[in-house]
DNA sequence: AAGGTGACCGGCC
DNA sequence: TGGCCGGCCACCT
């Protein structure tokens, strides 16, 4: 675990399950530093130029697509999600509670 | 070297 | 849920 900061992130997103999603804050708390999401948020700006990260299972903690913006489309995030059995109605994840996934258990 | 920025979170109203 | 604010830490200029 003596990876950059940028890699964490990328190895606790890589392992989000199909039809699942998480939160930046889930995500920072597996890291260790809970208070951080805006890194999680701010590595995943990098994740551009990474194709394993699927980005799009990663919202925040209300459940909106926060980051569609940052997408090529703008509906591509949405479409990506409703194709994994996940639906988003206006930018929000339905049931985000049941869909959510926790990093530190699967950890 | 210092300051600005960011796909956020939690608390409060 | 929505708006405002403080905190947090790595990266970029």
């Amino acid at each position: 675990m003596e990876a950059n900061f940028f890699e964490r992130v990328y190895q606790i997103a890589r392992q989000i399950p199909e039809g699942k999603v998480t939160s930046y804050g889930a995500i920072a708390k597996a890291l260790g530093a809970a208070r951080s999401a805006r890194m999680v948020g701010w590595a995943m700006n990098a994740s551009h130029n990474i194709e394993d990260i699927p980005a799009h299972r990663v919202v925040n903690r209300k459940g909106l697509l926060s980051g569609k913006h940052h997408f090529d489309g703008t509906n591509l995030m949405q479409q990506l999600l409703e194709n994994e059995g996940i639906k988003v109605v206006n930018n929000q994840i339905v049931d985000f509670e049941k869909h959510f996934w926790n990093p530190v258990v699967d950890l």
